[in-house]
DNA sequence: ACTTCCGACCGT
DNA sequence: CGGTCGGAAGTA
């Protein structure tokens, strides 16, 4: 056996090819290695994929330039899971292989943290301009803890240019050893004390950290999942084991956050989007390096270099934001199952409402179900009662019952909620005299009036332009916001209850860094008050004292062209509904309808989810849908309907596959996006494999085909959304 | 994705 | 005839 002497390189470059190089003679290297190359005119960082591989004909290779680490940044397990996913999404594996790593690894900078620089001070008082007070909270700081990080005092709030600003004034130095006393780790918790019915799930949860299992924890909302999931890593994780547990980004609070640390205290670090590259890079080398860390991380959490993780939970699995929506378009939850699968280890998914993919394995016997149909503590399910509108004059989009029963609320000193499916104050601005609406210039949408700036936005895109008085074409001033936002309600609402705050939670009132905490402090002292908002609100948070929830208008879902449109209403008015009495007092959940003779929503005003699960399911099966065949959409997008189009139809006769149904291709819902104009073709299918392999078959022919202007397309496997 | 190459179009 | 702008090709 001879040294190989050729490498073949994935680089971070959106190209469904790898790179062959050759390998200098002092050089040894190996797969998941990471590397530098020249490419082109440039030098790139890449990866390892495999060694002593036959280059094509007529090539001439060059060498490797170096090697980065001697050990692989991808242990042979990542790789092999990432490997798996470009093929599964149909991805280029350089792009996988990448997402895997922290941006400074990706950039090529060395896989060493900056060492943390300890801060003295070297004058008793310092003598600053007076409106320095920054400086001079951060001298006294520095003074009262000697030896404190600048990684501790940006935590606190301080920034580098004020630590520089003292050491160029020669007040503070940094100081060699760290004088101060390292903080005693607090006592960790012992596992949390059950219920009965908690004790029951509890007691059928995977024993067996060493084996492959898939389990579906359905319970309720209010049940204490979390609480079982707390238990179960006590009962079962070893001290040297990693776990990860996956959240939507809008659950990962301070308040989750410091009720695991008060069972497994330093072992807990997070993973989420606003990490800075630093934070990124210093955790993902404690997993790299196998510390027995439990990781609570947003989707791309799942892809970290574990080398000793022993078990997955995926906490609100149904949740949509698992799946990525451009680019590497996985899906975190199923990732994840098929992580566990690879690593022999149990997976957990936990849901009140779990997704019909979720529930369709559950039914199948290949995950294992676990029902807590019981709240914890003391808390009662909350009554729902339908509200038909149809009859009913409505104030700013509110029942006169509906306005009663918070009125109601309030006065037993109670807190209520208020669900409104849109942000802005109104989704539409029209003329009463010529019929014309808002329309945004560069998409097929209407534009959306927010009146705290008096501005038309697109929530498609980015334009927005100041409101007008009057209607552009005929010049009435007839010309009205119509129908319900989120400002809208608010204002309605704190003209109603002058005496009550009203607070809004959506994108545009949270956009501020720490405003939802502010707006979740205030809620949890408890003062009467009503919240309004969107999506936003549905998730995960705990009131205890919000004991009514009011949907404006649930009907959104029941006409949608989207198949998926139905279960993500019962999701969301459930989720919401299970904001309503958590604490000791009932709750009561009103919707507001024009169909309250829909069945579906029938069954949820009388029936748990889990039959109304059984029931969607069962229209999915006689729809032939997801999940009992699997879906993939091919997108295209160009400066004409016309070129998207032509660039579908040329595929269809490629894809005719027996056993391989094609729909379309049928412009989008939202045909044109940024002026952009997009259509797509359906392949749905009973065998999964065939359909991969038609995938990679049409992917390679898409890549030589020499496509006009500025046309793309794109691959979504178990797409989201299929609008 | 990023870089370079090459032909079209402009002004003198 | 130089300058630059935009699209296409190539990266081993």
């Amino acid at each position: 056996m001879t040294r190989p002497a050729t490498a073949r390189i994935a680089l971070n470059r959106p190209l469904r090819r790898l790179f062959d190089y050759l390998i200098p003679d002092h050089l040894e290297l190996s797969p998941g290695q990471r590397v530098e190359v020249p490419f082109g005119h440039q030098t790139l960082t890449g990866l390892v994929v495999e060694t002593g591989v036959n280059p094509p004909e007529g090539i001439a290779l060059k060498p490797v330039r170096n090697l980065l680490e001697t050990w692989p940044a991808l242990p042979d397990s990542t790789f092999r899971l990432l490997t798996w996913a470009s093929d599964y999404y149909q991805h280029p594996l350089g792009e996988c292989l990448f997402t895997a790593l922290p941006p400074a690894l990706r950039r090529g900078r060395a896989a060493k943290e900056k060492p943390d620089e300890h801060w003295q001070v070297l004058v008793t008082d310092a003598a600053l301009p007076a409106n320095a007070h920054r400086q001079l909270a951060l001298f006294r700081t520095i003074k009262q803890a000697p030896g404190i990080t600048s990684s501790a005092l940006i935590q606190a709030g301080f920034t580098r240019a004020q630590l520089r600003g003292l050491q160029q004034k020669e007040l503070i130095a940094e100081s060699p050893e760290p004088t101060a006393q390292p903080l005693a780790p607090e006592a960790e918790l012992p596992a949390p004390l059950l219920s009965e019915a908690q004790t029951i799930a509890a007691a059928d949860f995977p024993s067996d950290t060493k084996a492959f299992s898939a389990t579906l924890l359905y319970g309720i909302t209010g049940s204490g999942k979390t609480e079982l999931y707390l238990h179960y890593l006590k009962t079962y994780l070893k001290t040297d084991e990693q776990a990860l547990v996956l959240v939507p980004e809008i659950n990962l609070t301070p308040q989750t956050l410091a009720r695991f640390r008060r069972y497994f205290g330093n072992r807990i670090q997070v993973w989420h989007s606003a990490l800075n590259d630093g934070e990124r890079l210093s955790t993902w080398l404690k997993i790299r390096n196998g510390e027995p860390v439990i990781l609570i991380g947003t989707r791309s959490a799942v892809l970290l270099p574990f080398s000793h993780l022993r078990t997955i939970i995926v906490d609100e699995e149904h949740d949509s934001s698992y799946k990525q929506g451009e680019g590497f378009r996985y899906s975190g939850r199923d990732v994840a199952v098929y992580r566990a699968h690879l690593n022999n280890c149990p997976v957990i998914l936990g849901s009140a409402t779990p997704s019909l993919e979720s529930w369709h394995n559950a039914r199948q016997g290949k995950y294992k179900l676990i029902r807590l149909e019981e709240r914890a503590g003391n808390a009662k399910p909350p009554q729902l009662a339908l509200l038909d509108i149809r009859s009913r004059p409505l104030e700013d989009g509110l029942s006169r019952p509906a306005l009663n029963a918070i009125r109601e609320t309030l006065a037993r000193g109670e807190q209520a909620l208020v669900f409104v499916n849109r942000r802005g104050f109104a989704p539409v601005v029209m003329c009463f005299d010529c019929g014309h609406m808002e329309e945004c210039p560069r998409c097929d949408t209407r534009l959306t009036f927010h009146r705290r700036d008096r501005a038309m936005r697109c929530h498609h895109c980015d334009f927005q332009m100041a409101a007008r008085p009057t209607c552009p074409k005929c010049q009435s001033e007839n010309y009205k916001p119509v129908g319900q936002g989120t400002e809208r309600t608010e204002d309605s609402l704190a003209e109603q209850f002058p005496d009550v705050p009203v607070v809004r939670v959506d994108r545009d009132s949270t956009q501020r860094k720490g405003s939802i905490q502010a707006i979740l402090k205030k809620v949890n002292s408890g003062e009467p008050c009503i919240l309004v908002g969107t999506q936003m609100l549905a998730k995960g948070h705990d009131f205890p004292n919000v004991t009514l929830v009011t949907v404006v208008n649930a009907d959104g879902g029941l006409f949608s062209v989207d198949f998926r449109a139905p279960e993500q209403m019962i999701q969301t008015l459930l989720q919401v509904s299970g904001r309503a009495g958590r604490g000791e007092k009932p709750g009561t959940v009103l919707i507001q309808t024009c169909h309250s003779d829909h069945p579906l929503l029938n069954a949820l005003s009388h029936g748990q989810y889990a039959t109304i699960a059984d029931q969607l399911l069962a229209e999915r099966e006689s729809g032939q849908l997801p999940p009992f065949r699997a879906m993939a959409i091919l997108r295209a997008e160009a400066d004409t309907m016309q070129n998207s189009l032509q660039l579908l139809d040329s595929l269809k006769p490629m894809a005719r596959v027996p056993g391989i149904e094609i729909w379309g291709p049928l412009p989008a819902v939202i045909a044109r996006k940024a002026d952009r104009h997009r259509a797509q073709l359906v392949l749905i299918t009973e065998h999964r494999k065939q359909l991969n392999r038609l995938l990679t078959h049409l992917c390679q022919h898409l890549d030589q085909t020499k496509l006009p202007g500025s046309t793309k397309w794109m691959v979504d496997v178990d797409p989201q959304e299929t609008g």
